[in-house]
DNA sequence: TAGTGGTCTAGACCACACA
DNA sequence: GTGTGGTCTAGACCACTAC
């Protein structure tokens, strides 16, 4: 047992019980927040014992797609609002803790994707793609601007009333409405001048500086779900960062 | 074997291997570069099964602390170059791969810590400290101004010249002249406009937008070693960061 | 009480490094 | 060949949850 034509591939047992886990969660096949049979389950399914299995899954909920939960089972991982804003929002009110921001839609249009957002979702430059425009206020002071753009294929009927009802978070209602999750991001930070279009919103003098935050979010299979370019108002907040090992 | 008295706490026996190993590691009897005993033989020592010895040293290798090598060991991390451009410093040239920044010594006094340096590495208002300023350049362009601050007692005897003659990185002079090993680091970002003092450095305007960056970098015992905040000049470059799971 | 994940064992065999 | 880490097994028992 566990030997045999399944690891016709170099990989390594855990490693192809892995990925095809990891394709069960993309098809939908375990949707979020649904439980996993047992490991002992599991591992006779995939024919491998149960340390093997455990190190597969061990390595997914490190990941954060999967979450254990002792003497219950362990779960699909949603992005519930405790967990995005631990792992999605960075930013804090100076030497203090998160808090949870609201938001107000500015702007929802259906366009062109321009040259950049085409290149970081993968797109052709004349795709169509809606282009969201959202304020966030933090403790009711306006602190950022986004600015999200995502593939119209992808999110086909996506509406600004829909946008702007949603009951949770946008990756929340990403997940929920269009069965698109997000497992990761990279984002990458400058300092800029407030143009007027930023400055408005967030209540400050045209030319104040500004962090800007431009970021890629990647679901199951490493596919760019969205774009999003944030301007962020650091004089009372900051962005906060964790440099492991 | 394998249950008695060592466990009096309730923890599982590969975190009390993992503690008892970190203590070694902090104490410097397994001395930066050194090599392990091989896993079986630890495994021994611990009085632990192989399995619950890797369990133990597979968490300090995702932590850093430890590098695995396939047939030759298992040795303790050091601040080689490579391991540092790769988890201290988040600077790339935009759209491009890191490099390897050159350095300036702008300036280097013994003085009181104030009132913020103070309260982030744990010392008293007047203790006495370093103060360092750096200059960093990025394909021979100035793009940060770094300025420093370390406990004196600390680095008892840190001059200038040793500073400015390290051979490798900071972290590095950290590590082999006052056995001071930097585990971890947190960092808060904002956005400002640029100061005459950082502006001339940088050869910009004043009141151009740079990033700061502030930073408190830990060591094994989670003990503050050194309080930096960075100056980046963002046009040609930018700050990156991965959010997992 | 039954079902779940969490820990641990005492090996075996494989893949790689080095002499 | 010898020594190292890497993978895997087939269980056992513990801790927690829910009924």
């Amino acid at each position: 047992m566990g030997g045999q034509l399944e690891f016709a591939r170099g990989l390594p047992a855990y490693r192809v019980v892995k990925d095809r886990l990891i394709q069960a969660l993309a098809s939908g096949h375990y949707p979020a927040g649904s439980s996993l049979p047992a490991e002992k389950l599991l591992a006779e399914e995939h024919g491998v014992s149960i340390g093997t299995l455990r190190k597969a899954v061990d390595s997914l909920v490190f990941e954060g797609l999967l979450i254990r939960q002792q003497g219950k089972g362990t779960f699909v991982s949603q992005h519930d609002n405790q967990r995005l804003l631990y792992y999605y929002f960075h930013i804090v009110p100076q030497g203090k803790q998160k808090v949870r921001p609201t938001t107000k839609l500015l702007r929802f249009q259906r366009g062109r994707a321009g040259d950049e957002a085409a290149q970081r979702l993968g797109l052709g430059v004349s795709s169509w793609v809606f282009k969201i425009r959202n304020l966030l206020l933090i403790e009711s002071k306006p602190v950022i601007v986004d600015e999200i753009v995502v593939d119209a294929m992808r999110f086909e009927g996506l509406t600004a009333r829909q946008f702007e009802s949603r009951p949770g978070s946008i990756y929340q209602l990403y997940e929920s409405d269009f069965g698109q999750t997000v497992v990761r991001a990279s984002e990458r930070l400058r300092a800029c001048s407030a143009s007027q279009e930023h400055s408005k919103p967030l209540a400050i003098e045209s030319d104040s500086p500004l962090l800007q935050i431009r970021r890629v979010a990647y679901g199951f299979r490493d596919d760019p779900i969205e774009w999003r370019v944030s301007y962020v108002n650091t004089s009372e907040h900051e962005y906060f960062s964790e440099l492991n090992s």
